[in-house]
DNA sequence: AATAACCGGAAGATCATACTCCGTTTTGTG
DNA sequence: CACAAAACGGAGTATGATCTTCCGGTTATT
């Protein structure tokens, strides 16, 4: 693959995740190519179809995500800590593409990375019961939820940024009601 | 106004609101008319222009919103308590509209909820400061913000009823963590 | 029974966005 | 440097999904 084209496929996928975040959902071809400095005709060389980009996007910020998970667990001292790092990272990486994933979920891509989300959060989850950090009846499930409902902006015309203070501060919050009441859903 | 055009505009605000939390977003015109039972021409009758409709359902839901945090107010023994009851009911009332309320914002109507909400969540806010059940760094515009998150569907497919059971769940777990930490802000 | 208000839905108008195509430019190589 | 292959740009067309109108038929009210 030539410079340049790696170079132009790796602006778009970015420009679309700016996009994203701004506009609340899924952005039209043209303004992700205008974003991203490059002509129309180069954003469908990269990515055929009509959801090409959009799954790429998904793909590559949910491995992001899923890795930072690994690197929370593996990096933590308790399981307490590993949960609130993950969940913060997701904000960071994934905050406003979470919009889009719905489509995502029908394509032969999303049993991998279901798996993957999975294996990577039991692992967290089960760390976190051991050392008494996380509430026996808080589950994978539940964190996942709780993760995209962080990961959602508000849809309300913020800033990017004021939308992500609002996510962090939101989730803390939600992250000491975690920890108040251990024998309860999370 | 005779019975049954009362009856229709009645059925198309319901439909609406139903279509919204399922979709997650504008509904078309065609697909209310059919959930409500009525012709198109009879949306348009009722609501003539393009907006006209969901400007509608969100000042119904909204105003409903506003007098169920007067009633918790009203009605609560603590600040605390009228704090729990407001944020679930706004959950039961406007879970999923909140996702079209932004276009909302640059027109006539809304300065004017603006400021109900914002005296209704002062009074809230400020009997909660009195008893000690909020703590003083908590502001109205904080609540204004969490209820919105809580108010929004996590655009995953899920259904309406699940939506609603989760949104309680998340909610019950802030306002534990709200209550655990009463010197950072909310 | 009379009339004014209301209803239904086919058909046309409108608009945003997807996508193609090909002449021009850039990159990598011998 | 020269040349071929790969990549680029963007005007213009295609497409499809709503929005909106209109008027003959229906229902409520007196």
């Amino acid at each position: 693959m030539r410079a340049d084209a790696r170079r132009s496929r790796r602006r778009l996928l970015d420009s679309a995740i700016e996009l994203i975040l701004e506009i609340g959902g899924e952005p039209s071809r043209d303004a992700v190519a205008d974003r991203a400095g490059v002509g129309i005709g180069t954003l469908y060389r990269h990515f055929p179809d009509k959801q090409a980009l959009l799954h790429a996007v998904v793909l590559d910020v949910l491995d992001r995500t899923i890795n930072q998970g690994e690197s929370a667990v593996a990096e933590s001292a308790t399981g307490g800590e590993a949960l609130r790092r993950y969940m913060h990272a997701a904000i960071d990486t994934s905050l406003g593409v979470v919009n889009i994933v719905h489509p995502l979920l029908d394509t032969p891509e999303w049993p991998e990375r279901r798996t993957a989300t999975e294996a990577m959060l039991d692992r967290l989850i089960v760390t976190g019961h051991r050392d008494g950090a996380i509430a026996r009846d808080v589950t994978a499930a539940d964190i996942a939820l709780a993760t995209i409902r962080f990961c959602r902006p508000l849809a309300i015309g913020l800033d990017p940024a004021v939308e992500r203070r609002i996510a962090h501060q939101h989730l803390d919050t939600y992250l000491d009601g975690l920890r108040r009441r251990p024998n309860r859903s999370a």
